[in-house]
DNA sequence: CGTAGTCTTGATGTGGGTCAAGTTGCGTGG
DNA sequence: CCACGCAACTTGACCCACATCAAGACTACG
Protein backbone atom coordinates (compact mmCIF):
# COMPACT_ATOMS: atom_id res chain seq x y z
CA UNK A 1 0.00 0.00 0.00
CA UNK A 2 1.49 3.29 -1.08
CA UNK A 3 0.52 5.23 1.71
CA UNK A 4 2.22 8.39 0.31
CA UNK A 5 -0.36 8.18 -2.05
CA UNK A 6 -3.40 8.55 0.58
CA UNK A 7 -4.44 12.24 1.50
CA UNK A 8 -4.33 12.82 5.18
CA UNK A 9 -2.80 9.50 5.83
CA UNK A 10 1.09 10.02 6.52
CA UNK A 11 3.72 7.60 8.17
CA UNK A 12 6.22 8.86 10.71
CA UNK A 13 8.33 7.25 12.89
CA UNK A 14 9.43 8.60 16.90
CA UNK A 15 11.63 6.36 19.43
CA UNK A 16 9.36 5.71 22.50
CA UNK A 17 11.51 7.75 24.79
CA UNK A 18 11.09 10.64 22.97
CA UNK A 19 7.60 10.36 22.71
CA UNK A 20 5.49 13.18 23.81
CA UNK A 21 2.96 10.86 25.81
CA UNK A 22 5.32 8.42 27.27
CA UNK A 23 4.42 9.47 30.79
CA UNK A 24 0.40 8.32 30.41
CA UNK A 25 -0.46 6.63 27.84
CA UNK A 26 -1.60 2.76 28.11
CA UNK A 27 2.53 2.00 27.96
CA UNK A 28 3.27 4.69 30.84
CA UNK A 29 4.17 2.10 33.28
CA UNK A 30 6.22 -0.32 31.26
CA UNK A 31 9.77 -1.68 31.44
CA UNK A 32 12.18 -0.83 29.07
CA UNK A 33 12.04 -4.25 28.04
CA UNK A 34 8.50 -4.01 27.34
CA UNK A 35 8.81 -0.69 25.68
CA UNK A 36 11.20 -2.69 23.12
CA UNK A 37 8.55 -5.35 22.83
CA UNK A 38 5.70 -2.72 21.92
CA UNK A 39 8.06 -0.46 19.18
CA UNK A 40 8.59 -3.29 17.30
CA UNK A 41 4.87 -3.70 16.69
CA UNK A 42 3.84 0.26 16.56
CA UNK A 43 3.54 2.75 13.73
CA UNK A 44 2.72 6.14 13.77
CA UNK A 45 0.08 7.45 11.38
CA UNK A 46 -1.28 10.78 11.31
CA UNK A 47 -5.05 11.63 9.84
CA UNK A 48 -6.54 14.79 8.80
CA UNK A 49 -9.15 16.67 10.52
CA UNK A 50 -12.35 15.13 9.70
CA UNK A 51 -11.22 11.50 8.39
CA UNK A 52 -12.44 8.25 10.04
CA UNK A 53 -10.17 6.10 12.19
CA UNK A 54 -12.55 2.73 12.76
CA UNK A 55 -15.43 2.75 11.48
CA UNK A 56 -18.96 1.68 13.25
CA UNK A 57 -19.88 -2.48 13.06
CA UNK A 58 -16.67 -3.60 12.02
CA UNK A 59 -13.54 -5.44 14.31
CA UNK A 60 -11.14 -2.64 14.18
CA UNK A 61 -7.95 -4.12 12.42
CA UNK A 62 -6.24 -2.07 15.14
CA UNK A 63 -5.59 -0.23 18.45
CA UNK A 64 -3.91 3.25 19.04
CA UNK A 65 -2.86 5.67 21.39
CA UNK A 66 -3.22 9.32 20.39
CA UNK A 67 -0.23 11.32 20.19
CA UNK A 68 -1.74 14.48 19.50
CA UNK A 69 -5.15 15.89 18.48
CA UNK A 70 -8.47 15.01 19.19
CA UNK A 71 -10.44 12.23 18.16
CA UNK A 72 -14.22 11.91 18.32
CA UNK A 73 -16.58 8.70 19.07
CA UNK A 74 -19.91 9.31 17.55
CA UNK A 75 -22.76 7.25 17.61
CA UNK A 76 -25.49 7.04 14.78
CA UNK A 77 -29.12 6.17 15.13
CA UNK A 78 -30.88 4.46 11.83
CA UNK A 79 -32.60 7.38 10.94
CA UNK A 80 -29.63 9.53 11.04
CA UNK A 81 -29.77 11.20 14.28
CA UNK A 82 -25.83 11.28 16.38
CA UNK A 83 -24.61 11.43 19.43
CA UNK A 84 -21.18 11.66 20.14
CA UNK A 85 -20.10 9.55 23.37
CA UNK A 86 -16.48 10.47 23.81
CA UNK A 87 -14.02 12.55 23.22
CA UNK A 88 -10.12 11.96 23.42
CA UNK A 89 -7.02 13.36 23.79
CA UNK A 90 -3.54 12.65 23.69
CA UNK A 91 -2.35 9.90 25.93
CA UNK A 92 -5.42 8.35 25.83
CA UNK A 93 -6.33 5.00 23.71
CA UNK A 94 -8.60 4.28 21.08
CA UNK A 95 -10.05 1.04 20.06
CA UNK A 96 -10.90 -2.58 21.47
CA UNK A 97 -8.13 -4.84 21.97
CA UNK A 98 -10.79 -8.00 22.84
CA UNK A 99 -12.38 -9.29 19.88
CA UNK A 100 -15.33 -7.16 20.14
CA UNK A 101 -16.35 -4.97 16.99
CA UNK A 102 -16.73 -1.19 17.94
CA UNK A 103 -20.21 0.05 17.98
CA UNK A 104 -19.17 3.50 17.28
CA UNK A 105 -17.28 5.24 14.67
CA UNK A 106 -14.36 6.91 15.54
CA UNK A 107 -13.02 10.68 13.84
CA UNK A 108 -10.19 12.76 14.00
CA UNK A 109 -11.90 16.07 15.43
CA UNK A 110 -8.42 17.79 14.84
CA UNK A 111 -4.71 16.93 12.96
CA UNK A 112 -4.33 13.54 15.06
CA UNK A 113 -1.35 11.55 15.00
CA UNK A 114 -1.93 7.99 16.34
CA UNK A 115 0.60 5.30 18.00
CA UNK A 116 -1.01 2.01 16.56
CA UNK A 117 -0.57 -1.27 16.96
CA UNK A 118 -2.42 -4.07 14.94
CA UNK A 119 -4.72 -5.94 17.15
CA UNK A 120 -3.84 -8.95 17.71
CA UNK A 121 -0.50 -8.92 18.55
CA UNK A 122 -1.31 -6.31 20.62
CA UNK A 123 -3.51 -8.33 22.26
CA UNK A 124 -1.30 -11.06 23.03
CA UNK A 125 1.10 -8.60 24.58
CA UNK A 126 -1.67 -7.61 26.99
CA UNK A 127 -2.11 -10.73 28.26
CA UNK A 128 1.60 -11.50 28.94
CA UNK A 129 2.54 -7.66 30.13
CA UNK A 130 0.59 -7.33 33.44
CA UNK A 131 1.94 -3.45 33.73
CA UNK A 132 0.44 -3.00 30.31
CA UNK A 133 -3.29 -4.23 30.78
CA UNK A 134 -3.35 -2.94 34.37
CA UNK A 135 -2.54 0.74 33.42
CA UNK A 136 -5.38 -0.29 30.52
CA UNK A 137 -7.99 -1.18 33.19
CA UNK A 138 -6.88 1.93 35.19
CA UNK A 139 -7.52 3.61 31.61
CA UNK A 140 -10.82 2.14 30.81
CA UNK A 141 -12.10 3.05 34.76
CA UNK A 142 -11.38 6.52 33.85
CA UNK A 143 -13.66 6.57 30.42
CA UNK A 144 -16.03 5.01 32.34
CA UNK A 145 -16.13 7.56 35.06
CA UNK A 146 -16.30 10.51 32.46
CA UNK A 147 -18.90 9.02 30.24
CA UNK A 148 -21.12 8.62 33.44
CA UNK A 149 -20.36 11.93 34.11
CA UNK A 150 -21.78 12.52 30.60
CA UNK A 151 -25.08 10.72 31.66
CA UNK A 152 -25.67 13.11 34.30
CA UNK A 153 -24.96 15.99 32.19
CA UNK A 154 -26.90 14.34 29.39
CA UNK A 155 -29.89 13.66 31.41
CA UNK A 156 -30.37 16.04 33.57
CA UNK A 157 -28.41 19.81 33.02
CA UNK A 158 -29.99 22.59 31.26
CA UNK A 159 -28.38 23.92 27.59
CA UNK A 160 -26.92 26.59 29.95
CA UNK A 161 -25.24 23.91 31.89
CA UNK A 162 -24.33 21.70 29.87
CA UNK A 163 -22.46 24.36 27.32
CA UNK A 164 -20.20 25.32 30.68
CA UNK A 165 -19.89 21.92 31.79
CA UNK A 166 -18.14 21.29 28.40
CA UNK A 167 -16.04 24.41 28.36
CA UNK A 168 -14.95 23.89 32.01
CA UNK A 169 -13.63 20.26 31.29
CA UNK A 170 -11.64 22.18 28.44
CA UNK A 171 -10.65 24.59 30.78
CA UNK A 172 -9.22 21.84 32.92
CA UNK A 173 -6.48 20.73 30.18
CA UNK A 174 -5.98 24.25 28.93
CA UNK A 175 -2.99 26.84 30.06
CA UNK A 176 -3.66 29.30 33.01
CA UNK A 177 -2.98 32.71 32.81
CA UNK A 178 -3.71 35.14 35.92
CA UNK A 179 -6.16 33.27 37.27
CA UNK A 180 -8.38 32.47 34.10
CA UNK A 181 -7.76 30.00 31.23
CA UNK A 182 -7.63 30.91 28.04
CA UNK A 183 -9.29 28.01 26.12
CA UNK A 184 -9.15 27.01 21.81
CA UNK A 185 -11.99 24.97 21.20
CA UNK A 186 -10.95 21.90 19.12
CA UNK A 187 -14.56 21.48 17.93
CA UNK A 188 -16.89 23.03 15.86
CA UNK A 189 -20.70 24.60 16.67
CA UNK A 190 -22.17 21.37 15.38
CA UNK A 191 -19.63 19.07 17.15
CA UNK A 192 -20.28 20.72 20.06
CA UNK A 193 -24.39 20.63 19.68
CA UNK A 194 -23.75 16.38 18.90
CA UNK A 195 -21.74 16.31 22.21
CA UNK A 196 -24.12 17.81 24.69
CA UNK A 197 -26.97 16.67 22.62
CA UNK A 198 -28.49 19.87 21.61
CA UNK A 199 -28.58 21.90 18.18
CA UNK A 200 -26.20 24.46 16.60
CA UNK A 201 -28.41 27.27 17.70
CA UNK A 202 -28.47 26.40 21.19
CA UNK A 203 -25.06 25.99 21.74
CA UNK A 204 -24.69 29.26 20.30
CA UNK A 205 -26.91 31.31 21.94
CA UNK A 206 -26.16 29.93 25.38
CA UNK A 207 -22.46 30.48 24.49
CA UNK A 208 -23.10 34.57 23.26
CA UNK A 209 -25.17 34.44 26.73
CA UNK A 210 -22.31 33.43 28.57
CA UNK A 211 -20.09 35.76 26.97
CA UNK A 212 -22.83 38.89 27.87
CA UNK A 213 -22.51 37.77 31.38
CA UNK A 214 -18.58 37.95 31.59
CA UNK A 215 -18.45 34.27 32.71
CA UNK A 216 -16.38 33.75 29.33
CA UNK A 217 -14.96 36.26 26.65
CA UNK A 218 -14.13 35.36 22.75
CA UNK A 219 -10.89 35.96 21.42
CA UNK A 220 -12.40 34.64 18.27
CA UNK A 221 -15.40 31.97 17.76
CA UNK A 222 -12.92 28.66 18.05
CA UNK A 223 -10.90 30.48 21.54
CA UNK A 224 -12.60 31.63 24.65
CA UNK A 225 -10.69 33.11 27.60
CA UNK A 226 -12.22 31.94 31.34
CA UNK A 227 -11.56 34.70 33.93
CA UNK A 228 -12.71 32.55 36.75
CA UNK A 229 -12.95 29.05 36.68
CA UNK A 230 -15.21 28.89 40.06
CA UNK A 231 -18.01 31.31 38.09
CA UNK A 232 -17.88 29.21 35.21
CA UNK A 233 -18.37 26.16 37.45
CA UNK A 234 -21.07 27.52 38.95
CA UNK A 235 -22.79 27.75 35.73
CA UNK A 236 -21.94 24.04 35.34
CA UNK A 237 -24.93 23.37 37.85
CA UNK A 238 -21.72 22.36 40.49
CA UNK B 1 -20.17 -5.26 64.95
CA UNK B 2 -23.09 -7.24 65.18
CA UNK B 3 -24.88 -7.45 62.11
CA UNK B 4 -27.83 -9.71 62.65
CA UNK B 5 -28.64 -6.24 64.32
CA UNK B 6 -28.66 -4.33 61.52
CA UNK B 7 -31.86 -4.45 59.37
CA UNK B 8 -31.74 -5.33 56.00
CA UNK B 9 -27.98 -6.40 56.07
CA UNK B 10 -27.44 -10.13 56.77
CA UNK B 11 -24.73 -12.57 55.80
CA UNK B 12 -24.45 -15.80 54.70
CA UNK B 13 -22.18 -18.60 52.85
CA UNK B 14 -22.34 -20.01 49.49
CA UNK B 15 -19.01 -22.55 48.24
CA UNK B 16 -17.95 -20.78 45.00
CA UNK B 17 -18.31 -24.05 42.81
CA UNK B 18 -22.71 -23.73 43.90
CA UNK B 19 -22.70 -20.27 42.91
CA UNK B 20 -25.11 -18.72 40.50
CA UNK B 21 -22.85 -16.44 39.12
CA UNK B 22 -19.88 -18.46 38.67
CA UNK B 23 -20.00 -18.75 35.33
CA UNK B 24 -20.01 -15.18 34.27
CA UNK B 25 -18.79 -12.96 37.16
CA UNK B 26 -15.38 -11.42 37.65
CA UNK B 27 -14.31 -14.89 39.29
CA UNK B 28 -15.68 -17.19 35.83
CA UNK B 29 -12.19 -17.25 34.09
CA UNK B 30 -10.22 -18.29 37.24
CA UNK B 31 -9.21 -21.95 38.03
CA UNK B 32 -9.40 -23.66 40.82
CA UNK B 33 -6.31 -22.88 42.90
CA UNK B 34 -7.19 -18.99 42.52
CA UNK B 35 -10.95 -19.63 43.24
CA UNK B 36 -9.47 -20.59 46.84
CA UNK B 37 -7.71 -18.12 47.04
CA UNK B 38 -11.04 -15.29 46.39
CA UNK B 39 -12.49 -18.27 48.42
CA UNK B 40 -10.29 -16.75 51.66
CA UNK B 41 -11.64 -13.16 51.35
CA UNK B 42 -14.79 -13.12 50.18
CA UNK B 43 -17.91 -12.52 52.68
CA UNK B 44 -21.72 -12.80 51.41
CA UNK B 45 -23.87 -10.10 52.10
CA UNK B 46 -27.89 -9.17 51.96
CA UNK B 47 -29.44 -5.82 51.71
CA UNK B 48 -33.30 -4.80 51.29
CA UNK B 49 -34.05 -2.87 48.53
CA UNK B 50 -33.38 0.92 49.31
CA UNK B 51 -29.93 0.01 51.02
CA UNK B 52 -26.85 2.26 50.31
CA UNK B 53 -23.91 -0.15 48.87
CA UNK B 54 -21.51 2.19 48.70
CA UNK B 55 -21.77 6.07 49.32
CA UNK B 56 -20.22 9.25 46.65
CA UNK B 57 -17.31 10.42 47.35
CA UNK B 58 -16.17 7.85 49.73
CA UNK B 59 -13.30 5.60 49.08
CA UNK B 60 -15.44 2.19 48.83
CA UNK B 61 -13.72 0.07 51.09
CA UNK B 62 -15.35 -3.09 49.62
CA UNK B 63 -15.46 -4.35 46.40
CA UNK B 64 -18.03 -7.30 44.72
CA UNK B 65 -19.87 -9.36 42.49
CA UNK B 66 -24.03 -8.87 42.53
CA UNK B 67 -25.30 -13.02 43.08
CA UNK B 68 -28.66 -11.59 43.07
CA UNK B 69 -30.83 -8.76 42.26
CA UNK B 70 -30.31 -4.77 40.99
CA UNK B 71 -28.21 -2.63 41.55
CA UNK B 72 -28.90 0.91 40.70
CA UNK B 73 -25.94 3.78 40.26
CA UNK B 74 -27.25 7.06 40.81
CA UNK B 75 -25.46 10.36 40.33
CA UNK B 76 -26.68 13.97 42.21
CA UNK B 77 -25.95 17.23 41.56
CA UNK B 78 -25.68 19.86 44.44
CA UNK B 79 -29.19 21.10 44.16
CA UNK B 80 -30.65 17.62 44.37
CA UNK B 81 -31.55 16.66 40.49
CA UNK B 82 -30.68 12.91 40.26
CA UNK B 83 -29.46 10.53 37.30
CA UNK B 84 -28.97 6.83 37.00
CA UNK B 85 -25.79 6.37 35.52
CA UNK B 86 -25.68 2.48 35.40
CA UNK B 87 -28.07 -0.35 35.94
CA UNK B 88 -26.46 -3.55 37.42
CA UNK B 89 -27.52 -7.20 37.76
CA UNK B 90 -26.81 -10.65 38.30
CA UNK B 91 -23.27 -11.66 37.80
CA UNK B 92 -21.83 -7.31 37.39
CA UNK B 93 -19.24 -5.91 39.15
CA UNK B 94 -19.75 -3.37 41.75
CA UNK B 95 -17.12 -1.24 43.03
CA UNK B 96 -13.72 0.69 42.18
CA UNK B 97 -10.69 -1.94 43.02
CA UNK B 98 -8.03 0.39 42.46
CA UNK B 99 -8.12 3.85 44.95
CA UNK B 100 -9.75 6.27 43.12
CA UNK B 101 -13.11 7.14 45.33
CA UNK B 102 -16.59 6.28 43.27
CA UNK B 103 -18.24 9.15 42.09
CA UNK B 104 -21.97 7.82 42.54
CA UNK B 105 -23.90 5.83 45.15
CA UNK B 106 -24.40 2.47 44.74
CA UNK B 107 -28.29 1.56 45.84
CA UNK B 108 -29.70 -1.67 46.12
CA UNK B 109 -32.80 -1.72 43.63
CA UNK B 110 -34.71 -4.80 44.56
CA UNK B 111 -33.32 -7.08 47.73
CA UNK B 112 -29.91 -7.76 46.78
CA UNK B 113 -26.83 -10.53 47.73
CA UNK B 114 -23.44 -9.19 47.00
CA UNK B 115 -20.31 -11.39 47.36
CA UNK B 116 -18.15 -9.18 49.03
CA UNK B 117 -13.91 -8.29 48.81
CA UNK B 118 -12.11 -6.19 51.19
CA UNK B 119 -11.01 -3.50 48.32
CA UNK B 120 -7.18 -3.58 49.31
CA UNK B 121 -6.81 -7.45 49.28
CA UNK B 122 -8.78 -7.96 45.93
CA UNK B 123 -6.90 -5.13 44.24
CA UNK B 124 -3.48 -7.20 45.51
CA UNK B 125 -4.92 -10.88 44.31
CA UNK B 126 -5.92 -8.64 40.93
CA UNK B 127 -2.09 -7.85 40.14
CA UNK B 128 -1.29 -11.23 40.82
CA UNK B 129 -3.69 -12.82 38.55
CA UNK B 130 -3.85 -12.18 34.93
CA UNK B 131 -7.17 -14.31 34.74
CA UNK B 132 -9.42 -11.84 37.26
CA UNK B 133 -7.66 -9.15 35.65
CA UNK B 134 -8.48 -9.83 32.03
CA UNK B 135 -11.63 -10.77 33.04
CA UNK B 136 -12.40 -7.32 34.94
CA UNK B 137 -10.90 -5.30 31.75
CA UNK B 138 -13.21 -7.13 29.33
CA UNK B 139 -16.48 -6.21 32.28
CA UNK B 140 -15.14 -2.73 32.26
CA UNK B 141 -15.56 -2.51 28.42
CA UNK B 142 -18.66 -3.63 28.14
CA UNK B 143 -19.87 -1.67 30.98
CA UNK B 144 -18.32 1.25 28.90
CA UNK B 145 -20.23 -0.27 26.13
CA UNK B 146 -23.32 0.38 27.67
CA UNK B 147 -22.98 3.22 29.52
CA UNK B 148 -22.43 4.88 25.50
CA UNK B 149 -25.16 3.15 24.90
CA UNK B 150 -26.83 5.01 27.11
CA UNK B 151 -25.36 8.64 25.89
CA UNK B 152 -27.37 8.13 22.26
CA UNK B 153 -30.39 7.19 24.39
CA UNK B 154 -30.27 10.06 27.20
CA UNK B 155 -28.62 12.29 24.07
CA UNK B 156 -30.95 11.71 21.24
CA UNK B 157 -34.06 9.64 21.85
CA UNK B 158 -37.64 11.08 22.58
CA UNK B 159 -39.05 10.02 25.40
CA UNK B 160 -41.07 7.43 24.01
CA UNK B 161 -38.26 5.75 22.06
CA UNK B 162 -36.08 6.10 25.34
CA UNK B 163 -39.05 4.38 28.07
CA UNK B 164 -38.65 1.27 24.84
CA UNK B 165 -35.15 1.19 25.01
CA UNK B 166 -35.69 0.70 28.73
CA UNK B 167 -38.23 -2.07 28.08
CA UNK B 168 -36.64 -3.82 24.84
CA UNK B 169 -33.20 -4.10 27.09
CA UNK B 170 -35.27 -5.77 30.04
CA UNK B 171 -37.05 -8.14 27.61
CA UNK B 172 -33.41 -9.38 26.12
CA UNK B 173 -33.09 -10.73 29.73
CA UNK B 174 -36.80 -11.96 30.01
CA UNK B 175 -37.60 -15.36 29.92
CA UNK B 176 -39.60 -15.88 26.10
CA UNK B 177 -42.97 -17.32 25.89
CA UNK B 178 -44.31 -18.00 22.36
CA UNK B 179 -42.43 -15.72 20.70
CA UNK B 180 -43.32 -12.66 23.56
CA UNK B 181 -41.11 -11.84 26.45
CA UNK B 182 -42.64 -11.55 30.22
CA UNK B 183 -40.96 -8.70 31.79
CA UNK B 184 -40.59 -8.19 35.24
CA UNK B 185 -39.87 -4.34 35.71
CA UNK B 186 -37.00 -4.26 38.80
CA UNK B 187 -38.04 -0.23 39.03
CA UNK B 188 -40.10 1.97 40.65
CA UNK B 189 -41.90 4.40 37.64
CA UNK B 190 -39.71 7.07 39.74
CA UNK B 191 -36.62 5.15 39.24
CA UNK B 192 -37.30 4.77 35.23
CA UNK B 193 -37.43 8.13 35.29
CA UNK B 194 -34.20 8.66 36.93
CA UNK B 195 -32.63 6.31 34.41
CA UNK B 196 -34.13 7.74 31.54
CA UNK B 197 -33.67 11.45 32.23
CA UNK B 198 -37.43 11.94 32.05
CA UNK B 199 -39.95 12.78 35.11
CA UNK B 200 -42.68 9.69 36.36
CA UNK B 201 -45.44 11.25 34.75
CA UNK B 202 -44.01 11.27 31.31
CA UNK B 203 -42.90 8.02 31.79
CA UNK B 204 -46.35 6.71 32.77
CA UNK B 205 -47.54 8.56 30.27
CA UNK B 206 -45.16 6.51 27.49
CA UNK B 207 -45.92 3.26 28.80
CA UNK B 208 -49.99 3.88 28.93
CA UNK B 209 -49.82 4.91 25.28
CA UNK B 210 -47.55 2.20 24.17
CA UNK B 211 -50.19 0.03 26.03
CA UNK B 212 -53.02 1.71 23.85
CA UNK B 213 -50.98 0.92 20.58
CA UNK B 214 -50.63 -2.79 21.47
CA UNK B 215 -46.69 -2.82 21.55
CA UNK B 216 -46.31 -4.00 25.29
CA UNK B 217 -49.58 -5.33 27.55
CA UNK B 218 -49.93 -4.59 31.19
CA UNK B 219 -49.65 -7.54 33.77
CA UNK B 220 -49.85 -5.48 36.52
CA UNK B 221 -48.18 -1.76 37.00
CA UNK B 222 -44.73 -3.50 37.53
CA UNK B 223 -45.40 -6.50 35.02
CA UNK B 224 -45.71 -6.34 31.39
CA UNK B 225 -45.87 -8.38 28.11
CA UNK B 226 -43.62 -7.69 24.74
CA UNK B 227 -45.99 -9.06 22.00
CA UNK B 228 -43.20 -8.49 19.09
CA UNK B 229 -39.72 -7.43 20.21
CA UNK B 230 -39.14 -6.37 16.84
CA UNK B 231 -42.68 -3.67 17.11
CA UNK B 232 -40.69 -2.99 20.59
CA UNK B 233 -37.54 -2.04 18.58
CA UNK B 234 -39.22 -0.30 16.31
CA UNK B 235 -40.47 2.02 18.90
CA UNK B 236 -37.18 2.19 20.34
CA UNK B 237 -35.76 3.95 17.48
CA UNK B 238 -33.92 1.11 15.47
C1' DC C 1 -15.52 37.76 -6.76
C1' DG C 2 -18.37 33.80 -6.02
C1' DT C 3 -19.26 29.82 -3.29
C1' DA C 4 -19.27 27.20 0.76
C1' DG C 5 -18.68 26.51 5.62
C1' DT C 6 -19.14 28.43 10.22
C1' DC C 7 -21.43 31.12 13.33
C1' DT C 8 -25.07 34.26 15.05
C1' DT C 9 -29.68 35.97 15.65
C1' DG C 10 -34.76 36.18 15.30
C1' DA C 11 -39.60 34.17 14.95
C1' DT C 12 -42.39 30.36 15.83
C1' DG C 13 -43.76 25.62 17.33
C1' DT C 14 -43.81 21.60 20.38
C1' DG C 15 -42.24 17.80 23.47
C1' DG C 16 -41.87 17.11 27.83
C1' DG C 17 -41.75 19.49 32.47
C1' DT C 18 -44.66 21.34 36.20
C1' DC C 19 -48.63 21.56 38.93
C1' DA C 20 -52.69 19.46 40.52
C1' DA C 21 -56.09 15.95 41.33
C1' DG C 22 -57.57 11.38 41.58
C1' DT C 23 -57.14 6.11 41.69
C1' DT C 24 -55.35 1.85 43.36
C1' DG C 25 -53.22 -1.22 46.49
C1' DC C 26 -51.30 -2.28 50.85
C1' DG C 27 -49.91 -2.26 55.63
C1' DT C 28 -51.36 -0.68 60.29
C1' DG C 29 -54.34 0.01 63.91
C1' DG C 30 -58.98 0.63 65.86
C1' DC D 1 -63.93 -6.21 59.68
C1' DC D 2 -63.35 -1.46 58.14
C1' DA D 3 -60.88 3.20 58.58
C1' DC D 4 -56.86 5.41 57.74
C1' DG D 5 -52.45 6.78 55.84
C1' DC D 6 -49.02 6.26 52.57
C1' DA D 7 -46.66 5.08 48.37
C1' DA D 8 -47.04 4.01 43.59
C1' DC D 9 -49.18 5.09 39.59
C1' DT D 10 -52.25 7.58 36.27
C1' DT D 11 -54.39 11.44 33.99
C1' DG D 12 -55.40 16.29 32.77
C1' DA D 13 -54.34 21.36 32.13
C1' DC D 14 -50.90 24.55 31.40
C1' DC D 15 -46.25 26.37 30.36
C1' DC D 16 -41.51 26.88 28.98
C1' DA D 17 -36.93 25.45 27.30
C1' DC D 18 -35.22 24.04 23.46
C1' DA D 19 -36.00 22.51 18.50
C1' DT D 20 -37.17 24.09 14.08
C1' DC D 21 -37.30 27.22 10.35
C1' DA D 22 -35.35 31.18 8.26
C1' DA D 23 -32.21 34.85 7.30
C1' DG D 24 -28.02 37.09 7.43
C1' DA D 25 -22.83 38.09 8.79
C1' DC D 26 -18.19 36.65 8.53
C1' DT D 27 -14.19 34.16 6.84
C1' DA D 28 -11.59 31.09 3.83
C1' DC D 29 -10.56 29.67 -0.49
C1' DG D 30 -10.54 28.65 -5.46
Amino acid sequence: MDTLAMPGLRYSHVRCCSCPIRERAVCSQCSAEEITRLDAIKTYRDYDAGRTILNAGEQAPVVGSIVRGVVKLVKMLPDGRSQMVGLLFAGDFVGDPSRRAVEFEAIAATPVTLCLFQREPFARLLRETPNLEQRLLDMTLGELDAAREMLLTLGRKSAREKVASFLLSLAGRAPMKDGGADVALPLTRAEIAEYLGLTIETVSRQMTKLRMEGVIAFEDPRAIRVPSLELLGHAAGG
